[in-house]
DNA sequence: ATGGACCCTGTACCAGCTACAGGGTCAAGG
DNA sequence: CCTTGACCCTGTAGCTGGTACAGGGTCCAT
């Protein structure tokens, strides 16, 4: 049977041979194994974990945070509530990022919405763009 | 009257220091006049230049839109139309990420709900990181 | 003249990769 | 057996949009 090259590892998970690398240097993947030709070997399980490490990434999780819960994840015994903490506090942080983009697009939107076409002198976007005065206009140079 | 130092044209726009000198580096800012002592000296339209710059970047565009919209704001008879195409672009660009969170949102919720408490290594959440298959749980190592 | 606030340049750092350069290894085909 | 090409190795630099020093110089008020 094929031994897991990295190459394997990482098209089995949709990641890139350099990421993986990445991630091992970054510590979220175990060093493997290495063949007699320097060439990383690794188990299946580094399968499982690399899947895990892509879902939580894909989740928005950030690499401190997929640390934490692959700790977690590892302490078969220990209660979940921390988990559950770490997921909720990030779904807060999700919903903020949302807010501030809505509130965003709006105020994009209604810019959008006024200008007419025309030449830039008049711009309504770039007006809005520039200090409330009526001062000369856009930014020199 | 006093001179308009970097120190003063960044308080005047809720800047850093810092900020500016990387602005002048990346193009946004022209490089100021210095005086005798080798400081940078600023024209009052550079606050505007710099207002309009932060205006923008609190918008959403990126440093090369925003330059992109120096210079359409410079050619006054220009046609207003690719400042608008920019513009939607943009906007179509936050929708974009406003969807992806907001599926996001939907699925970690759900996997938020999905946890009764309990042991690590019954947690749904955990589970729910993992390979879809039955097989021995979360990552080893 | 001295202290403190300000300014200067240059460099390194953050996340989370990505993209080389310059080599070594391995397996298949001729 | 040798070559070719796909794969692998390490190490380093780059990306975005800043931030954070270190180690110095300047300015102004007291």
């Amino acid at each position: 049977m094929k031994p897991l090259t990295i190459g394997r590892l990482a098209a089995a998970t949709g990641t890139s041979v350099e990421t993986v690398r990445y991630y091992e240097r970054a510590g979220l993947l175990p060093q493997p194994a290495r063949t007699e030709g320097n060439y990383r070997a690794y188990h299946p399980e580094d399968l499982d974990r690399l899947r895990f490490i892509r879902r939580t990434r894909d989740l928005g999780f950030s690499l401190d945070e997929v640390r934490a819960l692959l700790d977690m994840a590892g302490n078969r015994d220990q209660d979940c509530g921390t988990v559950d903490t770490l997921a909720q506090r990030h779904l807060a942080g999700i919903d903020g990022k949302i807010a501030d983009l809505m509130a965003l697009r709006h105020e994009l939107a209604r810019l959008i919405a006024s200008c007419g076409g025309g030449k830039v002198s008049e711009c309504r976007i770039l007006e809005a763009f520039s200090p409330g005065d009526g001062r000369a206009g856009p930014p020199d140079r």
